[in-house]
DNA sequence: ATTAAAATTAGAATGATTTTAATTTGAAAG
DNA sequence: CTTTCAAATTAAAATCATTCTAATTTTAAT
């Protein structure tokens, strides 16, 4: 692996807190300052590529970076935080269900988080 | 409902081709030319915002409008090809599972389509 | 030490979408 | 039929995450 590589996948794999590229820059920066923004993309990008990462798109913020192990979303609604949730395994069901095989599967999970909860019931709805 | 906003509901409606909004920008010219780009993207985010269209984004690709009726998709992981797919409202089983109370959920299931898989053999894999 | 391939860099380019500020439209009130 | 005012529309500029480009540097193999 690259130089940058090892360091950028260990700081997507390490984060629980699903990273966007600006993040990992700037977390890489502390120990390698000088590194491009377009380094990151490029190691991102390979990553994923190579299944060692993954990223989730969440609509209409930047992209985010997460560790490859299998696991599913909760997308708060009001102010897209995203949190991990472990559903098992849903391929087979999904796959039977839908009658097509099915390579994998994108699963987020709506909710309101406990903030956005706690706003909404001030404003009294 | 205004003007525009209704012609751009119908198009998206009637349409079961996910569009995206230089799609119906196109289409709607047809009928209305003069209207502006602008006009399709407010409306579009307008009737999103009422639930009387969704938005679909596939990663890589301009976002997509698609008809309110709940449905999921299946999307070529090679060509980004975007298909509808009837599975059962899976809502209670995941908010089961999940323990928490969702709103609702975002299902992609990852295929490739049958353009893609033939593609694949010819190149013999 | 030589080479070639791969990685990195800085900065420009891209392109979908949003914003802005001005103009037009349309419905309700007088 | 006017007046009025909010909402819709327009054209153009702005945004901004991401990709691309071309030049440079690093790496590993020979």
């Amino acid at each position: 692996m690259t130089k940058y590589g090892k360091k950028i996948w260990e700081i997507v794999e390490a984060s629980r807190g699903h990273p966007t590229a600006e993040q990992v820059f700037d977390e890489l920066r502390g120990a390698c300052p000088g590194v491009a923004l377009a380094t990151v993309y490029n190691n991102l990008n390979r990553l994923c590529g190579e299944g060692r990462i993954r990223k989730v798109s969440v609509e209409g913020m930047p992209d985010r970076y997460d560790r490859a192990a299998r696991h599913d979303h909760l997308v708060c609604r009001n102010c897209g935080r995203l949190t991990d949730v472990d559903l098992e395994d849903l391929t087979e069901e999904l796959e039977r269900k839908a009658g097509v095989p099915i390579l994998a599967y994108d699963l987020k999970l709506i909710y309101l988080c406990g903030e956005c909860r706690k706003a909404r019931e001030k404003e009294g709805r």
